[in-house]
RNA sequence: GCGCCGGUAGCUCAGCUGGAUAGAGCACCAGGCUUCGAACCUGGGGGUCGGGGGUUCGAAUCCCUCCCGGCGUGCCA
């Protein structure tokens, strides 16, 4: 639709610009949706951005390139100047009429393109370490990186959704050490630390309470979870491990479990991971010391304290980072250079990383290894998404995960359910923070619940499907729609709507914001909602067969517009509500 | 201190590759259903787009500066 009247535009620039002699590149301009009836389905602001280049009045510049648009009246109705000088063009109703027939057949497909020209991609999120069950802040980015993935996909790239996580490092340590402390709690052979000793990193640490030894880490893991694998470790084992180290059978259990749960949350959330790798595997194989080995031979890598640092200030950053640390083991840091550069040899075109702002901090740190190590490093790219916060009865819910009081993914869906979590987590855009207002997502009167609006709009829908099958009339299809019967204005405004649906992924899976998906179906319903409410003017089934055909047609885009957007948030597409 | 992200209606937020009277939901006010198309609809009030400067024919959008909030600035991840 816009690309035709796009093309009819540079060529009456061209024009105008040759014969200026003007031979430099054509201006860049925009032709957009009008934001309103008045101003026609198009404006261009073409004659605006030329103004000065050829030095004439916009307005005058306007009027050229409108008598030229005009020309193309088989489908150009009429086109008007207005303002400083957009040209604003109103379409024929039949250009709009006849991309019904396109939705019918397309269904499912409607809205997909081959943008991505299956450019492999892969989408890195949630990788979250296996030391407890999801919070929200991965929920976020569980259902964020999901939905990029699947408007990847929709746009015709060849995605791969990995989970990756650090499975050998301190971290987990620290959770084998936690969990059998609490073993050895159960089995009276340790005393538990009191928990205002946890309240602060320098308040007092006791070594022994009455006699027991207090084993507990400082810095462990403090939720109940803990204490339910140390339970049915002790129930398992009796007292058989309590000289097994925390770093052997209680960490292989724990991470299991954990992870085992963390699998099921994804599960639970409609998310499907093509790939788990971890950090493990890269010492495996040898890739960690390679890239070690690699890095020390750009000399990027020199000693210092007993440690080994990478120099990246000659990359550009503002400090050197340690690769490995005194103790011979490396930070995370090293494991993720070495990460990010096995996804390159994997043979990944792009590389998309999300992540939580408090690891935003890292990633120049890898990007800029990487680069230096021979990946083009404009191929890896961040996105970072701020935290999730709580509201509830007008106040914040406070987050501890120290204190171990947070909310889990896994709560918060079975008060919401996996709709509404879905719905709220991806209406937001990723860099603003996310308030998750319980209230609203609860809401008593659910009628208020901003995520069912979407859903009914296509449930009433269906309902009407149904009705019209009740009585004998049968659906449209491609063919029999006749769509020239839709000559309402707002007919025409749900057609421009629908139109516009490819349009918005592809700027949505460009831009990796899939909030702007959610925004547009709330836009259609918006629309659609109230048409369907004036039964008087548009009855969609009545005794005038054609006009019923039609509206059943619009009806049927409609709701495959609402379904293949759904879908492509993760949000069911309800039949009846 | 420095870096990144935010500051738009009472609240939660869209709009940010510059465009014409700044939008939505919730809340509030006034209306519409014997739920077979009301989980909806109609109308209304509500704004120094954090402050100030600049660039531009035009700025919520770009630049500078200041203020406020979050996150980071680890030999934690």
């Amino acid at each position: 639709m816009k690309e035709a009247l796009e093309e009819r535009f540079r060529s009456a620039i061209a024009g105008l610009l040759e014969e200026r002699g003007d031979s430099g590149a054509p201006p860049a301009f925009a032709i957009e949706a009008s934001r309103s009836p008045q101003y026609g389905d198009f404006a261009c602001n073409a004659a605006l951005v030329l103004g000065k280049r050829l030095g004439q009045p916009p307005r005058a510049i306007a009027e050229r390139l409108a008598a030229e648009v005009r020309n193309a009246s088989d489908w150009v109705e009429r086109v008007e100047i207005a303002g400083p000088g957009f040209v604003n063009v109103w379409l024929r109703d039949s250009r709009w009429q006849d991309l019904l027939g396109t939705i019918l057949e397309e269904g499912q497909r409607y809205g997909t393109s081959k943008v991505g020209a299956r450019k492999r991609v892969q989408v890195e999120f949630v990788s979250a370490n296996p030391t407890g069950p999801l919070t929200l802040g991965h929920g976020r980015q569980g259902v964020l990186g999901d939905c990029i993935a699947r408007l990847l996909d929709a746009t015709g790239h060849d995605v791969t959704r990995e989970y990756y996580f650090n499975d050998g490092g301190r971290q987990m340590r620290v959770l084998g050490e936690s969990v059998r402390a609490r073993y050895l709690e159960q089995l009276g052979r340790a005393a538990a630390p009191p928990t205002q000793a946890f309240a602060a990193a320098d308040s007092a640490w006791p070594v022994e309470i009455d006699g027991l030894p207090v084993v507990f880490p400082r810095d462990g893991y403090q939720g109940g979870y803990i204490s339910e694998i140390a339970d049915s470790l002790r129930r398992e084992h009796g007292d058989g491990l309590a000289d097994e180290p925390g770093d052997g059978v209680f960490r292989k259990t724990a991470e299991e479990r954990i992870f085992s749960e963390i699998r099921k949350t994804l599960t639970e959330l409609g998310i499907e991971f093509d790939v788990y790798s971890n950090e493990t595997s890269l010492y495996e194989d040898g890739r960690i010391d390679a890239t070690l080995r690699d890095l020390r031979v750009k000399g990027l890598v020199y000693e210092k304290d007993g440690a080994v640092w990478l120099r990246a200030t000659d990359l550009g950053l503002d400090r050197d980072r340690v690769l490995v640390r005194k103790t011979g083991e490396p930070t995370y840091l090293l494991p993720d250079i070495a990460y990010h550069r096995q996804k390159f040899e994997r043979g990944f075109d792009t590389v998309i990383d999300v992540q939580g702002a408090d690891h935003i901090d890292q990633f120049p740190f890898v990007v800029a290894a990487v680069g230096a190590l021979g990946v083009e490093a404009d191929r890896v790219e961040l996105v970072m998404h701020q935290f999730v916060t709580l509201t509830e009865a007008g106040r914040q819910v406070k987050q501890s995960t120290r204190r171990a009081t947070y909310v889990t993914v896994d709560e918060l869906i079975s008060r919401v359910g996996v709709d509404v979590f879905r719905f709220f987590m991806v209406q937001r855009r990723a860099e603003g923070h996310l308030d998750f207002d319980l209230d609203l997502a609860t809401e008593t009167d659910w009628k208020k619940n901003p995520a069912y609006y979407i859903q009914y709009a296509h449930a009433r829908t269906c309902g009407i499907e149904r009705k019209a099958l009740e009585q004998g009339v049968s659906l449209p299809d491609a063919n029999s729609v006749g769509a020239s019967a839709l000559v309402l204005r707002e007919e025409i405004e749900i057609l421009k709507k629908v139109a516009e649906f490819p349009e918005v992924l592809a700027r949505a899976g460009a831009a990796r914001e899939p909030h702007h998906v959610s925004y547009y179906l709330r836009d259609l319903a918006g629309l659609w909602n109230p048409y369907l409410q004036d039964r008087t003017h548009h009855r969609i089934v009545s005794n005038e067969a054609e006009l019923s055909r039609a509206r059943l047609g619009l009806a049927r885009a409609v709701r495959t517009v609402l379904a293949n957007g759904l879908a492509l948030l993760g949000v069911t597409a309800p039949e009846q509500m």
